[in-house]
DNA sequence: ATTGCTAGCGAAAACGTTTTCGTGTTGACA
DNA sequence: TGTCAACACGAAAACGTTTTCGCTAGCAAT
């Protein structure tokens, strides 16, 4: 086991100072053609390679962002890392994961732990504790400390900061019409509770669709899941939900739901109730994931295209940080979103 | 802004000297009670934190571990990540992930990135190009180094490390022998080429649970599906090539797929077909993703416990990495799988 | 012979810690 | 009065770099 070779040591076996070991690994001219190539062929014969630690010590820099999300076992999520993960990469960028799991106080930990030197900035998605409980002091100092961050799909609009995100309201305004330019009368919505601010939006997309329609929405076709209580192991009190909702609205012939597993949920019930798809009700969900592509029939969604807010994400944060002069003007960067349509609608 | 204070400031602040405030904060004897509580008093008030990046040159660890996956939007992955993550972080670990996308060139690359410095150790499942070019240089390396590595699934047995694995080829022959005393007479298996060993080893669990009901394999009934050709949108291809297999036997009456991918797909097919699930035909799948769970019928499964898998590779490597004694006797564990019996067996 | 310039190199500071080893000031005790 | 221990603190090294600023020797020009 050979360890890792240091400046110090190649000065010390070539009798060298440590300056000018380090310039001639650098190709500086102060130093002679006869001792670089020395150097050099010693430093490449022990395989040299300088300590990232002590280059970040150095400059003050660590060319590492940390990222924080909710749950990586989630197909938007972890497609945003991979966006960030390849522009991050091909930046010379390490990437450093903290989950907070949905909680506020894993987020403030994972944020403080690192937070003290061990990455440049954030990109970060907001826990849903932390949006209900509206608390977002630990954003504010890291901003205030002079860390960059850039907040993606939950976003607080609050805070001061580089935002990507994807045009709720319009994604699903856009996907509402569809069902109702596809001839639904009845469309029903399946929502979260409004502290999750893309619930709240969507929602507002299917109202808005549906008074361009003229039609008055009916808070009976209105579902608002708390999602707290459907975690993955959890799912009965909520196909128990949709299946009130439609057996106490059977004219409902259309459903759009704000998440791909409710719409999946959604079209279970619906089939376990003799409903066929798309000829007597027709399903939208949103988020493009595995489940909407292999689920039959496949389900029309609004694609997220997640990968891509991860790639803008990181190209705003990384920009951020090599930008030399200090005027910083935060952007909000909208993604556009996509309708798949597949055999779910019509 | 308030940029972070440092001991050197608050020493200035006090007039004390550093080494004073340093062990004032950390509670020394060698400190008054008067200077210790000025100094915390200080410290608390301007919120100090030691520099993470100091600490890691002085200590010569960073705390850190870093993760190679090849995918990481892939259900299985992300749960070992989960699992990683969750026991580093109880033991105030970081963790710093690498993407391979399955490709020797970036795993060697992001090996390289992480190996100076940056982290303690890694935990790494290898890339299928790896596999297939059968170079291992760079983890030989590495460990040679002196920085201990995890391998889990996708392992290479040459490589002297600690390991976690399951039991492909128990857990697939329990699969087989499902179909066949569930009166399967003719049981079909869509696997991978053999160089991804989990591959390997699962075809070979298919053919021990056919020699133990006294059944001779059947080539016809063997389908060696080329994995790189199956990207997430290229589908067809496999569509096609199951097709195939099902109308040219059609006497198949059970399905067992290396992946859930396939084992969804090919449910798809034999739907298409005209077959009923599971009167005409049963299907087994591996890996307890989203899609088995939620498709309908849900797909019978062997669970992979991929979390449970990441929080042993964690565990290992950080009682690695904290032991004190040299002594290392490497370790292979192996996590059992576990049959999850939905609708698609009888 | 003096001056000035250049090539080639080394010393040292700096980044922010921790820790070892002094050192000066007390007070007690013989 | 002299010795010694205890107390409270500071100086400095160390971790591995980069970079600024000397410094010296050699040589050319005056």
């Amino acid at each position: 086991m050979k360890k890792k070779v240091t400046l110090k040591q190649i000065a010390r076996e070539l009798d060298v100072s440590i300056s000018t070991v380090s310039k001639a690994l650098r190709d500086s001219l102060e130093i002679s053609e006869d001792t670089k190539q020395k150097v050099q062929a010693f430093a490449k014969l022990y395989n040299y390679r300088p300590n990232n630690i002590a280059l970040s010590l150095q400059n003050q820099k660590t060319k590492t962002i940390g990222v924080i999300i909710p749950d990586i076992v989630h197909h938007f999520f972890s497609k945003v890392i991979r966006g960030i993960e390849l522009v991050a990469n091909k930046r010379g960028y390490n990437v450093i994961i903290g989950l907070s799991n949905e909680s506020f106080d894993k987020e403030v930990i994972n944020m403080q732990m690192l937070a003290n030197g061990s990455i440049d900035g954030f990109i970060l998605s907001i826990s849903k504790e932390t949006l209900q409980q509206q608390d977002y002091h630990h954003l504010k100092e890291t901003i205030n400390q002079g860390m960059p961050i850039v907040m993606f799909d939950r976003i607080v609009t609050e805070i001061n900061c580089d935002k990507v995100i994807i045009d709720d309201l319009r994604g699903s305004k856009t996907a509402v019409s569809k069902l109702l330019s596809n001839g639904c009368k009845h469309v029903a919505i399946i929502t979260t509770k409004d502290y999750v601010s893309v619930g709240k939006l969507r929602t507002q997309g299917y109202l808005e669709a549906l008074e361009d329609y003229n039609i008055s929405p009916d808070s009976n076709l209105i579902l608002k899941v708390e999602d707290a209580l459907v975690s993955e192991d959890h799912l009965e009190s909520l196909e128990r939900e949709i299946k009130g909702l439609f057996e106490s609205n059977k004219s409902i012939d259309g459903v759009f739901a704000v998440n791909e597993l409710y719409a999946i949920i959604a079209m279970k019930v619906a089939r376990n109730l003799g409903l066929k798809i798309p000829d007597d009700i027709q399903f939208i969900g949103f988020t493009d994931g595995v489940l909407s592509k292999h689920a039959t029939p496949g389900l029309t969604t609004v694609n997220q295209h997640g990968q891509e807010m991860g790639e803008k994400a990181a190209q705003l944060l990384i920009d951020n940080l090599e930008r030399e002069d200090e005027v910083e003007r935060y952007q909000t960067v909208v993604i556009e979103t996509e309708l798949i349509e597949r055999e779910s609608t019509k």
